[in-house]
DNA sequence: CTGAAAGCGCTTACAG
DNA sequence: CTGAAAGCGCTTACAG
């Protein structure tokens, strides 16, 4: 390993001068850093990120807050694998690397702790456990952090258009003829405004339309998974108007509720259109025939990125920003 | 922040006293110990990373090298996000964070300058660019590393038994009565043996049984892709028997495969049975009907985790070890 | 059992 | 433009 001090005795220059040539920073003779850059190239210099962090009390570390309970697929989350990768593809770019934030780190450090013990730059909460009540102390604790999709007070965030896309929604429907239309909806939760904003845009399109949505067309799956989507899809028909279309807060509860369709010999789109949202991989092999939205993850990742970087930097950002969803249309609403 | 040199003040102990008090190492008063770390409780001292591995040479990072080009899915991968969930959590216990190492860090670091910049503790491999040379220098720096499924020079890995699951594929066939078989294979990558040994343990599984594998029946697909999975079926029908079965190397081929059938009006398993490989979430909505084989994602984490802790600790490790895939059997596969 | 000294590799004011 | 001094927070021998 080779040390700014091994590049000072080699070009006779001191350490701070060597530190300054390799960081490009403060007033330096052209030729020495020149001398400088060519000798570090030659020795094979490479810059301890250990030291640099200690003495700059930067990490270079971006804290990432993935956990995901609401479908229990991590990593292979439809959504979050995506965002992170393209995220993680920009801040790259600026010299930052992705530090998965963790409770039960070490035996139950808080994150908090686990963001004092790496030395996080900054943090972005992806997919937290329902109202966790750590996240705001994350918040307060001064440390620039971003979440996507999720209202955390303090913290700016990045969303997707749920409002805007459930009026899409329903002018699809009523374009397509439908009148009877329901609404099977994930649980609403404070903080995550995807459920409700879907459904209130939805409320809301239909009205432009004309249509008063009709409460007995509605139903609330008890929680994301597909089983829940069965059994909501199940309590739905027990109570609702002979529906013809159907708009679903996500794809995994769509394809719950097409299993149960079908287990009743009903079929999509032949007896009940049907929108979901999210685009979920899970879909690919339904022979890509759900219509759907779907959340445009690189357009997240870049301003969530842009906007945490900003923070970093001191620079002011915009509390909440918004992205549309493209509106994916397959063959799952008949015309009627 | 609060440091050793603040709780040294405090207790009126010196800060290699402190230290050793925290780490819990070399001889100490036990009073002494329990009134130091009574008084880091109450001051909430937090440990400093960038401090200790600046002073240790150890950074408690384990770089993790994912680059998904073959299906360039990333973290959304079918096996390898489960397989990462699982790693990070197993390393997570022994203190250790995830780092994800890069070519495009910082405007093109190399692997090995990532790690060395981090000073990382070991890498796992989960899935690296084919034959990038670069992972033989990593087997030559020094730093402990462990790959999954894959043969690198100099590394230790865990790999799942593709040999004796083309056997059991070959076997479930002609229990099923199947004669006629044929098999679809991903690409031969030297260092990655999926492809091969699944299909020599097909071939093998199949003289098992008197059976002669016909050569005929055997075609390669371009890729890992659905897309390739069409044209490879495509090709294979073109110049093979009348199969009434088919294995297939991996689930996104086989989903591509039944596609193309589908699409010339041939249904599996009525036409043709199938067996694929990964039990891919791209499945779960085909009505769960591919058989397949599942790799054990959990039990290749722990074992990937636990020798890559030993290595680091200096304990010796056997270079493979195998891990059986459990097959799934759905209803894919028709009795004739 | 405890502490004084030195060091890990880098950067930050501050002089000159 | 360049360098001497000190510091970031922690640990490692080595004395005592």
């Amino acid at each position: 390993m080779v040390t700014i001090y091994d590049l000072a005795k080699a070009t006779g220059f001191s350490a701070p001068t060597i530190s300054k040539a390799l960081n490009g920073n403060g007033r330096l003779n052209k030729q020495t850093r020149e001398k400088i850059l060519k000798a570090a190239a030659e020795a094979g210099y490479k810059p301890n990120m250990a030291a640099k962090s200690l003495s700059t009390k930067q990490s270079k570390l971006i804290g990432v807050i993935l956990e995901d309970v609401s479908m229990q697929r991590g990593f292979e989350h439809p959504l979050f694998g995506g965002l992170l990768n393209k995220f993680r593809q920009e801040i790259e770019m600026a010299g930052y690397d992705l530090l998965f934030l963790s409770k039960h780190f070490n035996g139950g450090m808080s994150y908090i702790d686990h963001c004092i013990y790496r030395d996080v730059d900054g943090i972005i909460v992806v997919n937290p456990i329902d109202d966790d009540p750590e996240l705001e102390n994350l918040a307060k604790s001064g440390i620039p952090c971003v979440s996507t999709n999720e209202f955390i007070k303090g913290v700016c965030t990045v969303v997707t258009e749920n409002y805007e896309s459930g009026i899409i929604a329903a002018h699809k429907f009523v374009e397509a003829g439908h009148r009877k239309i329901g609404y099977l909806s994930a649980p609403f939760r404070e903080k995550s405004p995807a459920a409700k904003e879907r459904f209130e845009g939805f409320v809301k399109g239909l009205k432009d339309c004309g249509i008063e949505f009709n409460q007995k067309n509605y139903e609330i799956c008890e929680s994301w998974t597909e089983n829940s989507g069965s059994e909501g899809m199940k309590k739905l028909l027990s109570h609702c108007d002979d529906i013809s279309a159907l708009f679903v807060t996500c794809d995994t509860l769509a394809f719950g509720a097409i299993s149960y369709l079908n287990e009743i010999g009903k079929k999509v789109p032949d007896d009940i259109s049907m929108i979901g949202f999210d685009d979920d991989n899970l879909g690919m092999h339904s022979n890509l025939f759900l219509s759907t939205f779907r959340q445009n993850r690189d357009k997240i990742a870049e301003l969530t990125a842009e906007m945490l970087l900003n923070q970093i930097s001191g620079i002011p950002v915009p509390k909440i920003v918004r992205v549309a969803a493209d509106f994916i249309e397959r063959s799952s609403i008949k015309k009627v």
